[in-house]
DNA sequence: TCGATGGAATTGGCGTGTCT
DNA sequence: AGACACGCCAATTCCATCGA
């Protein structure tokens, strides 16, 4: 069935941006027991085959990996019924419906039992920058009937599922090891996975996606207006959208408010900044006056102790001077004495004893004139009286 | 339109392996 | 031996879908 498939080119458009460039996919859907690989190499494609031959399984396959699990409705392409396509059918490979002869009721037969797992794998390339993203998802049964359990894989680099997502063993355990230690980024669920690829292919909204999901699986577009409004318009809030620009506007006066306030404070803190500059420079002025008087007192110290330096030294001078004075005088008193006793022993020569005798003498006459005066004055004053 | 339902995502607890 | 990362599991919450 699967092998009905054809797969060809139509036009080439610019390579521009991140393009699919293979899809691989193992034990998905129909395609069973090995790696089908579909080589796009960036390029558009038109798959073509016949009813049921897998063409809405690829698509479905590309739309697992870009689309969050509860968003995908596999119907949609084949359109079908909802119950006819899910993940679980995929993993386990239904193929047709048997009508149970005890029941009465279809059940879906499957290629593969609860023992195998899954793997779809896509290749995007931009060959504007050369970067390369792989993304692929893996699936297994967790318990039989249930849903299928999925580990959600991401890296930078080229993958395939034949190099990368096999001969790990029996437990999924030692494939998250090998790819771990391959450098490949591994999720428990979509929205860190959604959120790493979107950021590496450069789509900031969510929306695109979903856009890109609806336009894959629909056929037909029956009200262009509704669908542009469903999935391509934002949706648009008006109440929130109107206290947001209320409440922006009362932001825009309290910034005013606040602009003015600070404009005022400004304005009066000014004449306050220039006083208090002035007051700096009159403190400094101080200070320098202050220490320039503080240098008085050793200032002048300093001046006098110049001039007694030069007092002392003319008082030492004059020292000197007085020194040869009274060496000078002493020599001179000297020769003096010498003079006097050369003059005193002359006269002793020369018979000074007599001229002492008669200056004694003269004395005594003297003595002798003054009595004799005194009687006569008493004598005359008797004869008076 | 609203409640029921089921699946997906999240969160917290527990066990295990690895490294210091 | 203890700290830390990681995986697994169960309980809970969130969300989309479906049917009355």
């Amino acid at each position: 069935m699967a092998e009905a498939l054809e797969l060809e080119f139509i036009g080439d458009d610019r390579l521009a941006g991140f393009r699919l460039q293979r899809l691989e996919v193992f034990n998905w859907g129909t395609f069973d027991g090995r790696v089908w690989t579909l080589h796009l190499d960036g390029r558009n494609g038109l798959l073509t085959g016949d009813i049921g031959s897998g063409k809405s399984t690829l698509v479905d396959a590309v739309t697992t990996l870009l689309v969050p699990s509860q968003r995908v409705a596999y119907n949609k392409a084949a359109g079908a019924d909802s119950r006819e396509r899910s993940l679980k059918s995929y993993v386990l490979g239904y193929y047709k419906s048997e009508r149970q002869e005890s029941l009465g009721s279809a059940k879906p037969v499957a290629l593969r039992d609860a023992n195998s797992y899954s793997v779809i794998l896509g290749v995007f390339h931009n060959a504007g920058y050369n970067r390369t993203v792989t993304l692929a998802q893996v699936f297994w049964s967790k318990e039989a009937g249930g849903q299928p359990a999925r580990l959600y894989a991401a890296c930078e680099r080229d993958l395939s599922i034949a190099g990368d997502f096999s001969g790990f063993g029996n437990e999924l355990t030692g494939l998250r090891k090998q790819l771990r230690t391959a450098g490949v980024e591994l999720f428990d669920s979509f929205p860190p996975y959604g959120s790493w690829f979107r950021r590496r292919f450069g789509i900031d909204n969510e929306q695109a996606l979903e856009l890109f999901h609806q336009t894959v699986s629909l056929k037909s577009v029956g009200n262009l207006t509704d669908f542009v409004r469903a999935h391509m318009l934002e949706p648009f809030e008006v109440a929130p959208r109107i206290s947001a620009l209320i409440g922006h506007f009362e932001d825009l006066t309290r910034a005013h408010e606040a602009v003015l306030k600070a404009k005022r404070q400004v304005e009066m803190l000014e004449p306050l900044v220039a006083d208090c500059d002035r007051y700096q420079q009159l403190a400094g002025e101080a200070e320098r006056l202050r220490a320039c008087r503080e240098a008085l007192r050793p200032w002048f110290a300093s001046l006098k102790n110049a001039l007694l330096q030069k007092r002392l030294t003319a008082l030492e001078e004059e020292l000197a001077r007085h020194r040869v004075a009274i060496e000078r005088l002493e020599e001179q008193r000297r020769n003096q004495q010498r003079e006097e006793r050369e003059l005193r022993r002359t006269l002793a020569e020369n018979g000074g004893d007599r001229l002492e005798s008669l200056t004694e003498e003269i004395l005594q006459q003297q003595d002798e004139l003054a009595r004799g005066k005194r009687k006569a004055a008493r004598y005359e004053e008797l004869v008076d009286g």
